[in-house]
This record gives structure tokens, sequence and C-alpha cells, in this order.
RNA sequence: GGGCGUGUAGAUCAGUUGGAAGAUCGCUACCUUGGCAUGGUAGAGGCCCCGAGUUCAAAUCUCGGCACGUCCA
């Protein structure tokens, strides 16, 4: 079955009828009863642009955006709905997403599930959102954005508990009542299309409000999951109702603006300052000009509305683009050549785009984000690269730093959410140093890249732009330019090849995606009542007593050899969470003692992993590893009082990117722009144990999920985002709140010390803290200590002389290496100049054969020493016993010696006698063999080949 | 999270099939001039990132580590 005709009392009262779409077969709803397209098909063309839709807004840009939010969210105030603040465009409290994509992301997974409360219901909110999906199509559509805010209602229902806040009919009614009354929109203008919508496993009605030809909003009725037995078919899956409904809209507040606006593209309408300021600062008029009979306001006007009906998406081709575009321009009597276009639309494309690749740029390194060679952080270094190659491209001479600050006073008021404004530019600023170094190494890749190609040459092999690509972050058009301007001045780019590229990169990623397998294992139960877990009520407690409720064999999954699985009826024992090594110790009861080797969580369950079966039903006694546990106690609450330590030295982006703790040290990740110094470390050290010193004990507390984010805001996910409605809470004065489910000290003081050991890479933007705390931190004294004394004994100095007489020892080494090998050639020079028995002559050429001491190498400086100079010819052999024996024969290059004897047959008509082998050139050859013995014998063999 | 690439003189980098560690700039001394720019000659400067392995032989091949770069999700 499919879904039911969306047919609503609103549509009829206001004179909508419904109709099909000639064009998509789509059904939707219009006041004009001839009208046979839905208003977004390849046939609509937009109907706005220089005659707005939307009358009464005559800002541009900021203050534009913010009338136009102001109305949206006052509508619905005023009808009942309680506005929300919007969240951060990172999506720190998801583990799926990198960037907020949508406003219903905000209450996703836990509210969409049904597991939390939502904030409000029902709620409005304009959330900033951040898509690079369409990344290359934003400048040259006129309508794609990076960076967008989504208006929205959100109703959550539940009709099964009562709460039915409103549904479908409401929701159109809102809309369309705002759209006509609010923004005087005329209803005749508006299409309503039924397109139902279906997505993450979910799916619904749904209805997309089309204005002018322009989609202004979409309205989700999101009330199906999916399921085998659904009795609802879309798009080949079968979905059924589910308990929760949920109201999912979306308006796209930059499009409300675009309409009230009526300006060529949508980037006039929100950035008008940024885009005239860059025409200036590129000379964009004077460069139109160069075609003084071309009508440029007709063409981009002409531009605009064709825009609306051609679909340009990421990988398009860009020649056949320029050719569609010139013959639909053509079709209505606009005449360009190719080149005009190309002269006019690609400064302009650059000039749109820069602002929009700013505005995410500042938003996502506003909530904090460092950029990176990973992750989020690579996406906004994504975003950084591509404003300065289109910066470059216009031939700009301003930094990124200073579009950014422009940016930032024009467009956003100067607002960032948690980064300083001078922590942003010097991020920027590091950001252009980056790419100014990866294009200056470009030239060199490029040339030894290409070393085999000929000079003349038209194209560059793909896998050479591949690996210019992937390897050297030199995209193909780049590669390209630097190539011509480097003696290969006919190379161009294949048309089509950057799809081509992208779609390679797809492939790969598919292919890498089938890889990862899910490994969880799973132990059967049927236990259901959940574990209590008192160590919260009190971390200190070592023993308990408990029932047992199960007891099953572990299988070949057990941790550290354990062969079975306790489940009691509450425990002691922390499991393994949140970075934190799960604990250890016994479980006894009146006949037995058996040992907890591991203990981890599965749902509601504590999962006691132990060397020997217990008997269910029976009272135990819970014995805690206390020793185990107050050092991994140690090791995590000094983590949280570094981390907080390093917020407060490097700055508000320093986030908690991962954490483990074990027995040993505790190691604490967080984001940073630049790599630590030893000093960098001493002041946190410092801090930490200023902490320990001064703050008499931590807080704990556990609050809902609604009022934590209330009170705590985003910073509290510090290590990731925790599952449920209850969230607990450990404060450590005003030095570090986060939530976290680990066992901490009442006490900071218990922990005794830290240090923070060293800094490790663990990738670009990330530093990975080592931290020793409490017993752990002596014992690392005591190592280094014993380091120290045993290498001090080594030199027979005393400790603190240790750098000293190393690097004495050390040059000393260095210098002594290097008088050894003049020695060397010294005795051999002596040997061998003086007429002494080592030598003789033979029709003009000097015979040098002899056995010496020493290695391969003090053989090749002899043998240089006898065979360099080419007033005397010589042919020298040197053997030496040394690993299994050696031989050296080396010839004048250039003279009668060469002309008469070769090394490598010298060499493999004697090297048996060693039992080896050996090659080389003819003027040089070495070898080796087995059988030291047989040195002598060799070298006599030499001498008879020499006629000696 | 996955893929790819790079670590050689103070700097920028070459180094072919495993077989004698190189270039350019910079540095030092000397020569050329009244002085400078320059030119000429000579010289110093290398744990070829670290550790194992293969081999008679490793800067080069294999594995592991460290550091850096880059693309994709």
């Amino acid at each position: 079955m499919a879904l039911p005709p969306i047919d609503l009392a609103v549509f009829h009262d206001n004179g909508f009828v419904r109709k099909q779409c000639r064009v998509t077969d789509l059904w939707f709803w219009t006041t004009d009863a001839e009208r046979t397209t839905c208003g977004d098909t390849s046939e609509d063309e937009y109907t706005f642009i220089g005659a707005p839709l939307i009358d009464g807004f005559e800002q541009r840009g900021k203050a534009l955006k913010d009338t136009m939010r102001q109305a949206f969210l006052g509508y619905f105030e005023a009808h009942g709905h309680t506005k929300i603040d919007p969240y951060p465009v990172l999506a720190r409290w998801r583990d799926d997403l990198h960037l907020t994509i949508a406003s219903i992301a905000d209450f996703q997974p836990h509210v969409t599930s049904g597991e939390v409360l939502p904030p409000a219901n029902p709620l409005a909110v304009s959330q900033p959102c951040i898509r690079l999906t369409d990344v290359d199509a934003v400048g040259r559509s006129g309508r794609h954005l990076t960076t967008f805010e989504m208006m929205a209602h959100h109703v959550f229902n539940r009709p099964d508990e009562g709460i039915e806040i409103y549904w479908m009919e409401s929701c159109v009614e809102h809309c369309h009542r705002m759209l006509t009354e609010t923004f005087g929109i005329p209803s005749s203008e508006i299409t309503y299309v039924e397109n139902p919508w279906c997505g993450g496993g979910n799916a619904g009605a749904a209805v997309e409000v089309i204005v002018g030809g322009l989609e202004l909003a979409t309205l989700v009725f999101m009330d199906m999951e999916e399921h085998p037995d659904g009795d609802v078919e879309l798009k080949g899956d079968r979905y059924r109702t589910m308990p929760l409904q949920i109201i999912d809209t979306g308006y796209g507040l930059e499009r409300f603006c675009w309409a009230a606006a009526g300006t060529p593209t949508i980037y006039e309408a929100i950035y008008p300052e940024s885009v005239a300021w860059l025409k200036k600062l590129s000379g964009f008029q004077e460069k139109a000009t160069r075609w003084p009979d071309l009508d440029l306001d007709r063409l981009l006007g002409e531009m605009s509305r064709l825009n609306g009906i051609m679909n340009i998406e990421a990988g398009v081709d860009g020649d056949k683009l320029v050719s569609i575009f010139l013959e639909r321009l053509k079709e209505r009597g606009v005449e360009v050549t190719s080149e005009q276009f190309r002269g006019i639309t690609e400064p302009l494309a650059n000039i749109y785009a820069i602002p929009d690749h700013l505005h995410a740029l500042c938003n996502m390194l506003g909530d904090g984000l460092v950029p990176s060679n990973a992750k989020a952080g690579y996406l906004a270094r994504m975003l950084a690269r591509r404003v300065l190659r289109m910066r470059d491209d216009l031939s700009l001479s301003v930094s990124l730093s200073d579009l950014a600050e422009h940016h930032l006073d024009v467009n956003m008021g100067g607002h960032l959410n948690k980064q300083h404004r001078a922590g942003l530019l010097e991020i920027l600023a590091l950001e252009e140093e980056r790419y100014a170094e990866m294009l200056r190494k470009g030239v060199h890749v490029i040339q030894t890249q290409l070393k085999g190609l000929a000079s003349d040459a038209e194209a560059i092999p793909d896998e050479d732009l591949f690996t210019l690509n992937d390897s050297h972050g030199l995209a193909p058009d780049m590669a390209v330019a630097l190539a011509r301007t480097s003696g290969w001045a006919n190379v161009s780019l294949r048309t089509g090849f950057s799809a081509e590229m992208a779609e390679r990169h797809a492939l790969l990623a598919k292919a890498a995606a089938k890889n990862i397998a899910a490994t969880s294992t799973k132990v059967d139960l049927d236990v259901v009542q959940p574990t209590r877990l008192t160590y919260y009520d009190n971390v200190y407690e070592r023993t308990l007593q408990a029932e047992v409720l199960a007891c099953v064999e572990a299988g070949d999954e057990g941790p550290h050899g354990a062969s079975w699985v306790v489940v009691l009826d509450q425990t002691l024992f922390y499991p393994e969470g949140g970075g934190q090594e799960g604990d250890q110790g016994q479980i006894i009861n009146e006949s037995t003692t058996v040992s907890v080797l591991d203990t981890m969580k599965q749902g509601s369950l504590v999962l006691h992993f132990t060397d020997a079966p217990v008997e269910v039903g029976v009272e135990v006694t819970c014995v805690l590893d206390w020793r185990r546990r107050k050092q991994l106690m140690d090791h995590h609450t000094a983590v949280h009082i570094v981390g907080g330590a390093a917020r407060k030295l490097l700055g508000p982006h320093i986030f908690q990117a991962g954490s483990h703790l074990s027995v040993e040290s505790g190691r604490l990740d967080i984001t940073h722009f630049h790599r630590l110094t030893r000093q960098d470390l001493d002041a946190m050290e410092d801090l930490a144990n200023e902490v320990l010193a001064t703050v008499a004990s931590t807080e704990k507390s556990e609050l809902n999920r609604k009022d934590a984010d209330l009170v705590h805001g985003f910073d509290l996910y510090q290590g990731g985002a925790p599952k449920g409605d209850s969230i607990r809470i450990l404060k450590i004065a005003d030095h570090d709140t986060q939530a976290c489910g680990g066992t901490h000290h009442d006490e900071p003081g218990q922990i005794g010390s830290i240090r923070v050991i060293r800094s490790t890479a663990v990738q670009d933007g990330v530093e990975r803290l080592h931290i020793v705390a409490g017993e752990a931190a002596l014992g690392y004294a005591r190592t280094q200590d014993e380091l120290v004394r045993a290498s001090a004994e080594v030199f027979g100095v005393h400790q603190d002389d240790l750098p000293k007489a190393a690097s004495r020892f050390f040059s000393e080494w260095k210098e002594q290496r290097k008088t050894i090998e003049h020695l060397e050639s010294e005795i051999v020079r002596l040997r061998t100049s003086g007429g002494g028995d080592a030598s003789s002559l033979v029709d003009g050429v000097r015979m040098v054969v002899m056995a010496i001491e020493g290695d391969l190498k003090s053989m090749t400086t002899m043998l240089k020493e006898l065979t360099l100079d080419a007033d005397q010819p010589t042919v020298a052999v040197l053997g030496s016993a040394d690993g299994g024996g050696k031989l050296m024969i080396g010839i004048t290059e250039g003279t009668v010696a060469s002309e008469r004897h070769n090394a490598v047959e010298l060499l493999r008509a004697i090297s048996h006698h060693i039992k080896g082998g050996g090659g080389g050139r003819p003027t040089f050859a070495q070898g080796g063999g087995s059988d030291a013995s047989g040195l002598q014998e060799a070298l006599n063999a030499a001498r008879a080949l020499l006629g000696l």
C-alpha cells in the first residue's frame, strides 16, 4: 500500500485543487486550475527575480536574515510554540555526524527515539546547518549554500500516552497562514506538493512548499519506521506506524531572504557587502567591460532564471554545462561567446562562493573546531583551502584572516560561539601557511612525478594526477597549471576528469566500508533485573554483599582467559566504559573464592568475568581489588583535571577527543592546532597539581539530559555523547565540568600528584597527553631515576653530568671515526707508495694485492686512496677476514688498467675460495663469503690471474 | 575510521637493477679589487629518522615504531 492522498481542509478553504504534475507525476495543490506543473520542475522558472514575492523586507544581508528569522519565530511564538536556542554546528552530542545538517538533528537520536523528552513541545527554532555534499555547486548554481539556517517548528506526538499536540491539518494551516499573512505571499504563487519522505529507517508523508519556482519549505510527518511486516511500501522498503509521531519541518531562511530581495542570486540577498567588496578587490567590473557590447545585467538576469531549472550538482561536466547554457541563452536572445561566458561566470562563481565558505568556516571554528587532516577538522581545512584557491584565482591581495575578519564583522556581527576572535585568526593564518607550503612543495613534486613525461606531452597520465591529488593535495587543475609553468607547456586537463576522480574515490570508500564488520559479542542471559550500581553511592566501598542471579560459561570471548560470566543483583565492580578499564577482585561465598578478571557492561547488566563458576541464588561477598581501582580513579580524575588545565592554558578550542585509563597510565587526547612543547606540558602539570592542592572536593550530580544541556551546554560531552536521559556530572570547582559515568575521587587531594609525561600526535590537530598520577607517578619517577642511574654508571659520571658526558662521548666518537678513516688510508698509502712488498708494477700498471684488517667501510676508504689517481693506473685487490671474509677490487677508471682488467670477472674468479659471491661494476667490485680461512688462497689466485 | 605519500649535509632536494653518499644555496679559508656586488680555488659539514629481518653486501627490499604531509568517509 502507498500513502493516501493528503486531503486537508486548509487546502479546500483557501481554494486549492489537487492536480498531478505532468513532468514529475507528483500530486500537488494549487489555486490555479489551469496549472499543469507542480512548480519545482525543469520547466518552472524562478518568477521572483527582480519581482520579490515577499514584501516589506527592504534590508539585505545580516539585517535581512535577522528580521526574517524574527518574523518566522515571532509567528510561531504567537501561536503557542516555545522558541529554543539553536544548537552548535558541530554535532558533538552525536557520534554518527560531524556537523548539524538539519534542525531535527538536534533531537536525534534520543528525543526521536522516545528515550528523552524534547526541550519543549511544540517548539520553534532557527538552526544554523552545514552541508558539504553540494560544495562544488556553491557559487555556480546561484542557489546552493554549504551553510544555511533551517527554521523549523517541531512537534513530538505520543498518541499512546495521550500526547497529541497537532498533526498535518494544523501544521499546514500554520505554514499557509504564516506565508500569506506574515509574509504576504499570494496564494496563487504557492503550490503544495505531496512527496513522501524516507531516510535513516524512518518515513512519513511530506509536503513540499513551492513559491515562485523555489522550494521554500518541507513539512515532514514522520510516523513510520522500517519493518519487514509493515503495511506501507515506499521506494522498495516496508514501513509500519510507530508510537512516536514527529512533525519535522524545514524552512530555508536564506531562501525566504532571496524571495524577499529578488536578487539575481541568493548570494546577493544574504552577503551583499561581501559580494560588492570582492568584486571591487578583484576588479570584476573592469574585466567585464572588456566586452562593451555585452549587456551584463541582462545576461546575469537570464542566467539566474535559468539556474532555477538547470540542475547543477557536483560532478557535472564543466564544458558540457557551458554549451547548454550558451544554447539556452541564445534561445532567449542573449548572444555570448564561450570566452565571454567563462570570463564572467568563473570569477563570479568564486566571488559568490567565498562568503558562503567563510560563513561555514567561521561557524565551525567559532564552535571550537580545530582544523585537521581527519574527521570534522578536515572539513574545515577543505573549506579553508577552497577559499584560498578561489582567492588566488581572483588574484586578491588579502589574507585568509583578512577575509574572515571582514566576514565576521559584516555578516556575523563579530559573534563567535566559543572561540576568541584572535584564536580564529591565528588558526586561519596557520592554515594559510600550510596551504602556501603545499603549493611551494607542489612545484617540486610535479617535477619529480612527471620526470618520465615528454615535454611536449598534451596530458598528464591519469595515475599521476590521482597521486598528485591524493598524496600531495594538488587538485587536477592545480597540477596542470603548475605543470604548464614547469616545462610541460602543452598539457591540459581532460574533460570530465574531476568527475571520474570523484567516482573513483566513491568506489574506494565503498570498498572500505564493506570491510568494517561489527564484532560486538553478546552473552546470552535471561536476567531482566538491572544490576544496581553501588559504586556511585560510595566510590571508596571495598566489599559488598550481593546475590548471584546468573552464572554461565563465557565461551571463547572471555577476556584475560576468563571462562565464566556472573551476574549479581548489585555490584561495586565498575564495568569497562568511558575509557576506564573494568574493575577486578574476588567473589567469595562460604565454600569457594573466585577471581573476577574483568568487568563489562551489557545493556543494564554488569557482567563479571571469572575464572570459576559460583552457585546461582546464593549470597556472596564481593571484594574489590582496591589498589587497582584507586589507581584507575587517580588516573581518571587526573585526566579531567589536566583537561581543564589545558583548556585554561591553551584556549576554548580544547576539547577531549578521547581518553583511556589503565593502571599504568592515563591518556588524554585533546584538540589543538599546534604541537605541544615541554613548556606547555610543564604549565599544565603545574596547574593540575595546584588544583589538587586547592580544590577540597569534587561535586557529583545527576541531571536529566534536558536540564544538563540547559545548565552546562555541550562542553559537557567531552567524553562522547552519553546514552539515556539521566546524566552523571562531575564538577571540579570552576576548573572542569563533564558528563562522566566513571569512578572519581571525592577529594582531588587523594590523588597525591600528577605528572604529564609527554605528548604524541594522534592526527593533525589532536595531541595525546600521557599522564601518570598517584602511585603510578611515583613508580614512573623511580623508573626514570633508574634509567639515569644506569646510564650514568656506564659513563662513570655523576648523574648531573650525564647530558654533558653523553654529548662529549658522542662528538668524540664522531671525531675518532674520522681520524680512523684518515689513518687507515694513510696506512695503505704508506704500504703501497714506498715500493713495499704489497705493490708491484706490471707493464705500467701498479698491482696491489693484500690482506688487511677492517670492515667494508674502511676497505672502501683504502681502495679509494689506491685507485683515484689517474696518473697511477692501479688494480687493487683487498681482502679482509671480517665477517666470513670480504674481497674488494678497484681499478683506476679511464686508464690502461681499466682497459686490461675487469673487476667483476676477477672477483667472480676468486670469490669461491671463501665460499661466497659478489658483484659490482667493471672498475669496482665487492663480495663476501662464509669461510674466511680461504682468504689467502683467494688472494693468491688473484696474484696468479694478474700475472704476479 | 580507511587509503596514499615523505623522512638523506645548516636549507631545498637528487640518488636508476641492492654494489665507492651527491647537487644547488649557505658556511670557512685563500686568490682577484682601493672597497662592494661578483668571479675563481680549496675546505669543513652525513647514526641516509629509529629498531629488527633478508643478503656476501641495505640510503635502496620486508616488518615494526616515531615524525610529517595528503585525500576520502
